[in-house]
DNA sequence: GAAATATACTAGGACATCCAAGCGTTCGGA
DNA sequence: TCCGAACGCTTGGATGTCCTAGTATATTTC
C-alpha cells in the first residue's frame, strides 16, 4: 500500500504533541497510536494467510472457538461473550461460515430463544488446517522477542482488565 | 456489550494453544490477540469521545495531520502514505469532512492529478477542540504506567519499523 | 397465573477498510 | 516528439463492526 518511509510517523506526532504544549499527553498518544498502527499490520498478516483458505479473522475465530469447545459448540451469546464483539458479528460470521458448511445452527434444546453454533467436521479440519498456518505464518514470527511478549502480555493484560473485560 | 468474564479469554486460549502441543507460539499468539482486543477498547474510547463532535477516529487522524501541516494543506496520496491507509480510505474521509465543511479540496497547482484537502477554518477549529478532548479523556486517562508507556513505544517501534512502516 | 421485565437473535443502516478497475495526467525512453 | 508506463484519485463491491429496533421466548413479580 506505500513504500516505506523517510520517517516514523508516530514520533513525528509525538513530538508535534510535544510542540503545542501537550507533553504531559504526548507519550500515552504515541502508545495508544501505535497500537492502532501494529494492529493494522498484524490483522493484514493474519488476513493474508487465511484468505488461501477462504477465512477472514472474525470467521477463524468462531472456528477456534468452537474448536476447543468440548462439544464442538457454543450458544451465539456465549460466543459473543467469549470474542468480546457485538451479537450481530456473530450473527454475520455464522451467516458466512453456515453457507460454507462449515458450522451449522441448531436450537437449544431447553432454551427458545437460544440458537447453538455447532462445527461440523469440514469447519473443524479446516480450523486445524488454518490454526496451523497462522502458528507458522505469524505468531512463530511474530518479530517480538521473548521478554517484550511477555511483557504486553501483562501490560496488556492489565489494561484489558481494567477496561472491564474481565474479573478473575 | 457484555458484562466482565469470570476469567481471561485470551489467557484461556493461550492455555490451550499450549494443551494442543503450540507451547511454542502460545505466547505470542495471546500478545498479538492482546494487541486486537486492546485496539478495539481503545477505538471505543476514542470514538465515545469523538462523537459528540461529529467525528469518527479517521476523520479525527486526518484533521489532526492537516492542523500540524504548515500551509493546513495536503496532497490525499500524501496524507494517505502519512496515516498509512488505503488512498480510498482517504478519499471517503474527505467526502464526508468535505460535506462537513471541514475540508475543502482544491487542485494542485502544478500536477493535474494531485488533489490537495484543505482545512477551512470551522476545520482548524474543530481538530484543536476534539484534540483537547481526547488529551483530557483518553491520552490522559491511558491506564498505562508512564514505563509501560515507553516500553510500549519502543517495542511496536522496532514492530512496525521491521514491518516496512518506515526507515529512519 | 398474568403482566412486566429481561434475554437471545436478527434485520436494516451507518462507517471504515481493503481490493480491483477505470479515467485522466505526467514522465521517460526510443 | 510520442507512446507506453507510472501515478493520483474515484467508483463499485466485499467484509467487518457497531447501534437501534423488532420478534420470540424466559423469567420475575405481584
Amino acid at each position: 500500500m506505500g513504500s516505506p518511509l523517510p520517517r516514523d510517523p508516530i514520533a513525528d506526532a509525538q513530538r508535534n504533541w510535544e510542540r503545542h504544549g501537550w507533553g504531559e499527553v504526548a507519550a500515552p498518544m504515541a502508545a495508544i497510536t501505535a497500537i492502532m498502527r501494529t494492529q493494522q499490520i498484524l490483522l493484514a498478516r493474519i488476513e493474508g494467510v487465511l484468505k488461501p483458505f477462504g477465512l477472514t479473522f472474525a470467521r477463524y475465530e468462531l472456528l477456534a472457538l468452537l474448536s476447543f469447545a468440548r462439544s464442538g459448540a457454543l450458544p451465539m451469546n456465549k460466543a459473543s461473550a467469549l470474542l468480546q464483539v457485538h451479537p450481530t458479528s456473530v450473527t454475520n460470521a455464522v451467516d458466512r461460515l453456515e453457507k460454507a458448511a462449515l458450522v451449522v445452527r441448531s436450537p437449544h434444546p431447553t432454551d427458545g430463544r437460544t440458537t447453538l453454533i455447532e462445527l461440523t467436521s469440514e469447519g473443524r479440519t479446516l480450523a486445524k488446517r488454518a490454526t496451523t498456518a497462522l502458528n507458522n505464518e505469524v505468531f512463530g514470527q511474530s518479530g517480538f522477542g521473548n521478554e517484550d511478549v511477555e511483557h504486553l502480555i501483562r501490560v496488556l493484560g492489565d489494561f484489558r482488565k481494567a477496561a472491564g473485560d474481565f474479573t478473575d
